[in-house]
DNA sequence: CCGCTTTATAGCATCGATGCTATGAGCTGG
DNA sequence: CCAGCTCATAGCATCGATGCTATAAAGCGG
């Protein structure tokens, strides 16, 4: 607990930087779309090897994507949405007035 | 009409062509996500010069994105929903079973 | 007509994702 | 024990988005 508190301590100061709260937004986003990616796959019952072919990858693409390491590009993702029959949704959502 | 149909024809062949219906797909969330930035601006009556300030980028960029002419990054949108109070949603959606 | 604002486009350097190959570790079944 | 599979990581070249500056066209108010 007191490491989890040092880490909120210190994360909100990172994110008072411009920028920062956007970086850390994006990370978090790469890192939950690779968990999804793995989820749906393993669902499937798919290797990585699989799940590569149909999105027209190579295995260690896959497996760097679902590490969640680097943010993916839509292409990236339209393609593995495809290949896993799920739908990829971008939206832009406002407030409720 | 005539071009209308010939376009859809001509669309159904290249899409056909594989990674081209990914890349379509891509290419149009580019274009309406462009679309629905400068439709959010426009609402709070920014210019684009404004929307930079806010969303910490050159109004050049903001003029190219909101064309639609190159597909945004992650990190890019998010700066961009964040500075016009609106929440970037990107998942993939699983079929209904 | 001029100054200002707004928007669009061009050009260029940079950077990070992607594509690829290779490789290693771990696990499993024979 | 070994082959095969799965997954993760590394290294490198490529490519496209991004950042930036510059510039031009259009519109508007004075």
């Amino acid at each position: 607990m007191g490491e989890r508190s040092d880490w909120g301590a210190l994360r909100e100061r990172r994110m008072a930087e411009p920028g920062a709260a956007e970086a850390y937004a994006a990370t978090r986003l790469a890192y939950e779309l690779g968990r999804t990616v793995r989820a749906l796959r393993e669902e499937r019952g798919w290797s990585q090897t699989r799940l590569a072919e149909a999105a027209e990858m190579t295995q260690s693409a896959v497996a760097r994507f679902e590490a969640g390491g680097t943010v993916p590009t839509l292409p990236v993702l339209e393609r593995l949405a495809n290949a896993l029959g799920a739908e990829l949704v971008v939206q832009l959502r406002a407030p409720a007035a």
